[in-house]
RNA sequence: GCGCCAAUAGCUCAGCAGGAUAGAGCAACGGAUUUCUAAUCCGUAGGUCAGGGGUUCGAAUCCCUUUUGGCGUGCCA
């Protein structure tokens, strides 16, 4: 709002003078606050065009510049930065613009309600969802909240692999429990089976329900039964899961049921059509090298069965079916050999390539007494999902996997993790809110509302501090934009750290309740309460609770 | 070999499409409280932004290159 003035203050002086200029000059809050409000570097960018040297190009703007009212004061600094401070008025007019629109402050219509899937986890149905899925989880989910918030019409869906090789090795591996319940003893487990206790649970469960009947059907069908029951029972324990992570999606997405329901065969055929198979030591192959890749890739292989690929171009081809504007897949790092062919695919059947976005997560180690804990779902080692919340929280594990951004690797210190939770930064952020709340209460019971407050009294409010925070607050929406726009919603983390950090210091320095000074107290307790709304809707983007008492 | 990702304080990481003196947290050291909640605040110390070159008025940020680390390069998913 603010700066979206001075933009165009700054292109009115120009118009004036006459000076040929490029809009893509910057307007910024500069990190030395000795520097003004506001800076740009407007006559940096542009003292070229118009043959002048920066300094007189800024020179010349800021004569015109501070003439305007709503500008304190206009320097010139440096190379040629021209450094604006405000009237404090007009930061307290905005300070009340916050308070006017409440939980929705920082929402825009940025994103024009353009449609956008965004996939992620899709974690194997054939055991408890681990660590690297809690931090896909904690990602998408934010990145769909803040998307949402700014404007997108958005949607999160898990897709869910229910078919395929790793499906039968799981319905083998609860087949061989069962049947150690019933007396057989295998002294070598396969190490291809899946080890994890839950699948001797899911096998004792399945005892109950259908005792030793299963030997009296056939074996296809007993795996059958296996597969199904294993299926549905590690679906409900992943969506469990993912309740306590307050993760949700608006779709689930069967890769069996696009199976039954033909969609392979129809990319395929859409393939062909395409002149893009063909037929070669009895399978056949996706000319994807003419699309880019460094080789041709086989579809269906000569057993008959389709390659994995298959029912990923199919999956794909029913997102772009859907009509999104933007897909987005958040996947794990190895997975971007696997892109290539799936994005040649999609050049194939005719869609457009630059609607899929493919995010990254890179790799999570998990330390131990200061070593790296290998992880293997088959052997069933692993941290899962469960364990972290349980063992950290929610709010602390949310926070921490959006703490740093999602190209980076990242190092789990378990100990760590546990140890302290008051080490956690998360509880700097909450203990911001808390603070503010138990103000405002100690306020109500001094009979100190907000009711009776005249917004004249705001001029009060004349601290740097004070103007500070409103300032911090002001970015808040465009911070916003910048994180749904790179995908990364782990600036907002760093944005809360910041906005509490600046609270707490005003609060250690500043009396905000002072019964001798009504006017003042409630000024300031305006402005809190507007620190307090941003704070929960930030916490809130990121899926963490912002609690009234800590 | 080729491809993708990374390298910033002792540790874990930020650094907002190139801006002015590179920032937090933790760890270390020294202080602040008869409080509006100390889960807080103030201070000290800590850096060749992996090395080199280029573009620019200006580079941690963009380009090239070298080094180091992770991952990938299946008729496995």
């Amino acid at each position: 709002m603010i700066k979206s003035k001075i933009f165009s203050d700054i292109k009115d002086s120009l118009d004036k003078l006459n000076l040929k200029f490029n809009e893509n000059f910057a307007v910024e809050v500069p990190h030395n606050i000795e520097h003004g409000d506001f800076s740009t570097n407007v006559a940096l960018l542009n003292a070229k065009k118009n043959k002048m040297k920066p300094r007189n190009m800024a020179e010349k703007l800021a004569e015109i510049l501070n003439k305007k009212r709503n500008y304190k004061s206009v320097n010139i600094a440096g190379p040629g930065f021209i450094n604006l401070r405000l009237a404090n008025s007009i930061y307290h007019k905005a300070l009340a613009d916050i308070i006017k629109v409440k939980k929705k402050y920082g929402s825009s219509k940025y994103g024009k309600k353009k449609k956008v899937l965004l996939e992620f986890i899709s974690a194997n149905p054939t055991g408890p969802l681990n660590i690297v899925s809690a931090r896909a989880g904690a990602y998408g989910d934010s990145l769909y909240r803040i998307m949402k918030f700014v404007g997108y019409k958005a949607f999160r869906e898990f897709y869910i692999n229910d078919a395929g090789n790793q499906v039968d090795i799981l319905a083998e591996s609860l087949e061989l429990r069962y049947r150690e319940l019933h007396g057989e003893r295998f002294e070598d487990f396969p190490p291809e089976a899946y080890h994890g206790e839950y699948i001797k649970d899911l096998a004792n469960n399945l005892n109950i329900i259908d005792g030793s009947k299963l030997f009296h059907i056939s074996e296809k069908d007993r795996l059958e039964r296996m597969k199904n029951y294993a299926l549905e029972e590690i679906h409900k324990m992943q969506v469990a899961s993912l309740k306590k992570f307050d993760v949700n999606f608006e779709n689930w997405m069967s890769e069996r049921k696009l199976r039954q329901e033909g969609i392979l065969e129809e990319a395929l055929s859409y393939l062909a059509e395409a002149n893009c198979t063909y037929e070669k030591d009895d399978a056949i192959w996706f000319s994807s090298t003419d699309f880019g890749d460094e080789k041709d890739r086989v579809l269906i292989k000569t057993d008959g069965n389709p390659t994995y690929l298959v029912p990923d171009i199919a999956y794909h081809l029913t997102k772009y079916q859907r009509g999104f504007d933007i897909i987005l897949d958040v996947l794990g790092p190895d997975h971007h050999a696997h892109v290539s062919k799936l994005r040649a695919a999609i050049q194939a059947l005719g869609y457009d390539i630059k609607k899929l976005e493919v995010i990254y997560l890179q790799h999570i180690n998990i330390i131990k007494h200061g070593k790296i804990v290998k992880m293997s779902k088959r052997a069933g080692k692993i941290v899962t999902m469960d364990n972290i919340v349980q063992e950290v929280g929610k709010d602390a594990a949310r926070y921490f996997f959006l703490n740093r951004k999602p190209s980076a690797h990242l190092d789990f210190d378990l100990e760590l993790a546990k140890k302290k939770s008051s080490e956690n930064p998360v509880y700097y952020c909450q203990y911001a809110h808390a603070r503010i709340c138990s103000v405002l209460k100690k306020a109500k019971k001094a009979k100190l509302t907000l009711k009776d407050f005249d917004k004249k009294n705001l001029k009060k409010l004349n601290k740097d501090e004070e103007i500070f925070i409103i300032k911090k607050m002001l970015e808040f929406p465009s911070l916003l934009i910048a994180c749904a726009e790179h995908r990364e919603p782990h600036r907002l983390a760093g944005y809360i750290h910041d906005l509490a950090g600046v609270f707490h210091r005003y609060y250690a320095k500043y009396k905000i309740i002072d019964v001798t000074h009504k006017e003042l107290s409630l000024s300031r307790l305006y402005l809190i309460s507007a620190i307090k709304s941003v704070v929960a809707i930030a916490l809130n983007l990121m899926g963490i609770s912002a609690p009234e008492k800590m």
